[in-house]
DNA sequence: CTGGGGAGGGGGCCC
DNA sequence: GGGGCCCCCTCCCCA
């Protein structure tokens, strides 16, 4: 019996030996697979990082190409405005002005005369000379000349370069509305060599002649506890030893969100920072006013939707001379998509002016879709194309608060008004008509579960997400082997081989004509029955084509969007021009 | 010669 | 993958 007893403790204890062991084991292997799993997910997550860095990465690098392909235009575009290296002086009574330029190098209006660090000066030739000064012509606005014209040149003064700088400006949206009677304020700092005597840092200016007229006070008038906050922009010279730190506030939010300031501060547009110039750009914005109403003292460049990146044709009505920065922007002939960038990016440069960082991607949506003026934002075709999509595509996002009143711009819109076959009096583009029906996404529906993490738009299904991306990163993955062409979808791809092999598998069945495009087909059978779909809301007059309609809208609008650079005579259509260019001027 | 209009080519994108 | 729509561009004809 004893021997039975020590027995079963024996085997007692072994079973616990063995029952420890087990469970030393199995918490071995649990810990084991808790360190792959936690191995995985940490490669996991680097991964995802990596992603997003590489989006971001490909987000920026093609913000670069555009902006890139922008500044060789603009190169090639006089500047009439100059950072100059060295302080050279300037008078007193100088008052902070409006400037406003065809330049993409068009900055504040700074109104720093009093100091002998006023390093933003506005020059023009017609206001006689003003102070000379080290062979620099400084000219002081004199009385009775309240609007800078067009061709006005603009001299920035940026001091001495041994001190540094920080001109601090406020402006307001109102200040728009404030006509000449509005009031900047302009905060300067210098950081050494300051003459004590003109410290003062604030100093309030008006934009219009009080010194010699006796113009009303300005309705507005800036607090300057508005300057504080990050400065929006920090340029700095190539050799490193000046900085001109430049803050727009917007003070006032009216409903007419195209002035904002803080919307347009700096984009790729804005800040093209010239190849081998050390001038420094602050500001290409708003001051790209395109008044519909053109009266014919438009740049010859400025050819409209033909020029993707220099139009910016700005005509200002003299007699009411908006304040500080322009930022007003007649966005009624399609100008958004010239600078779409410079809208939905928060860009400054960094120190060394290399380029634009991307802080943010502003997703106000309050631009309005508009894909008829120019789609070319960089190379011609398809570039510009994919920000303006996503631009649009970030309208359609219900997360995005949209305070644009989007038929405002179409309103002043001729071409987007009549556009659609199916609906003459606008919304043919679908994203456009989601996007104004209140149906912020297509996806909304139960079935459109997978969203686009850039626009959320809603999909079916994953691939068609991964396609519908490929919108907003540019990705095509499809390739032509014989033009080298890029496509986004295979089909496209499919489609565009037919140019090579000529195949055109749509005929028409009423006549001999086939056509590569199915589309073409469709169109072309409008010949044959005699629909017009597209009518013009000034003359009822109706067309086939609806770049018909749109070249006829050019009829009542007068636009003329084409003009030769050797005549200055204008065309409406970029085929006349050549016509002419080569029948004229020998051009080919 | 100019400019309005007709028509086709072709890419982007969505369903 | 195909169909379809939208858009821009270009060429051509003709008054």
């Amino acid at each position: 019996m004893a021997n039975c007893m020590v027995f079963h403790t024996q085997i007692a204890s072994i079973m616990e030996v063995l029952a420890n062991t087990a469970v030393a084991e199995i918490c071995k292997l649990v810990d084991d697979d808790y360190a792959v799993f936690r191995l995985e997910i940490t490669q996991s997550q680097k991964e995802n990082r990596g992603l997003r860095r590489k989006l971001l990465e490909m987000k920026v690098s093609r913000e670069r190409a555009e902006r890139t392909m922008r500044e060789r235009v603009l190169a090639s575009r006089p500047s009439s405005v100059k950072i100059l290296d060295r302080y050279r002086g300037m008078a007193r009574g100088t008052f902070c002005r409006r400037l406003r330029s065809r330049s993409p190098f068009i900055y504040s209006s700074v109104p720093v005369a009093p100091f002998p660090s006023a390093r933003v000066q506005m020059c023009n030739p017609e206001f006689g000379l003003g102070h000379l000064t080290g062979g620099h012509r400084n000219f002081v606005k004199p009385a009775g000349h309240n609007t800078w014209r067009d061709d006005q040149q603009i001299t920035l003064d940026e001091g001495s370069g041994t001190s540094t700088q920080h001109v601090i400006m406020i402006e307001s949206a109102d200040g728009e509305a404030a006509g000449t009677g509005g009031s900047c304020l302009v905060k300067q700092e210098r950081t050494e060599g300051d003459d004590p005597q003109h410290s003062r840092e604030i100093q309030t200016v008006d934009t219009g002649d009080h010194s010699t007229t006796a113009m009303p006070q300005p309705r507005t008038r800036r607090s300057i506890t508005a300057v504080s906050g990050m400065p929006n922009a920090v340029l700095k010279s190539e050799t490193d030893k000046e900085t001109l730190t430049v803050t727009k506030r917007l003070l006032h939010t009216g409903s007419d969100h195209r002035s904002d300031p803080e919307r347009l501060r700096l984009g790729p547009l804005g800040c093209p920072a010239v190849p081998g110039s050390e001038y420094l750009p602050l500001f290409r914005q708003s001051q790209m006013t395109d008044h519909s109403c053109g009266d014919g003292d438009r740049d010859p460049l400025d050819t409209g939707s033909d020029d993707p990146s220099c139009s910016y044709s700005t005509e200002l009505d003299p007699g009411n001379m908006p304040l500080g920065l322009e930022t007003q922007t007649d966005m009624s002939r399609g100008d958004w998509n010239r600078y779409s960038s410079s809208v939905y990016y928060e860009g400054c440069l960094d120190k060394k002016g290399e380029g634009l960082v991307v802080d943010e991607v502003k997703v106000e949506g309050d631009t309005p879709p508009t894909r008829n003026g120019d789609r070319h934002l960089g190379d011609g075709h398809s570039q510009g194309r994919d920000f303006l999509d996503y631009r649009e595509s970030l309208e359609t996002n219900p997360n995005v608060t949209n305070h644009c009143t989007l038929h405002t711009f179409r309103d002043g819109d001729p071409v987007s008004m009549s556009m659609g076959p199916s609906d003459p009096h606008g919304s043919n583009d679908r994203a456009r008509a989601q996007a104004q029906g209140g149906e912020a996404t297509s996806g909304n529906s139960k079935d459109k579960r997978f969203l686009c993490m850039f626009c959320n738009k809603g999909f079916s299904c994953l691939q068609k997400v991964e396609i519908h991306q490929r919108v907003h990163t540019g990705e095509k993955p499809f390739s032509c082997t014989q033009c080298q062409m890029r496509f986004a979808q295979t089909g496209d791809l499919k489609r565009h081989q037919r140019v090579h092999t000529g195949e055109k598998p749509f005929g028409c069945h009423l006549c001999r004509a086939s056509f590569s495009h199915s589309s073409s087909l469709k169109r072309h059978q409008r010949v044959h029955t005699g629909e017009k779909p597209y009518s013009c809301p000034q003359c009822e007059k109706r067309f086939s084509h609806q770049h018909h309609l749109k070249m006829h809208l050019k009829v009542h609008t007068g636009a003329r969007s084409f003009a030769c650079t050797h005549c200055g005579k204008s065309f409406s259509e970029r085929s006349y021009l050549r016509i002419h260019q080569q029948k004229k001027h020998s051009i080919l």
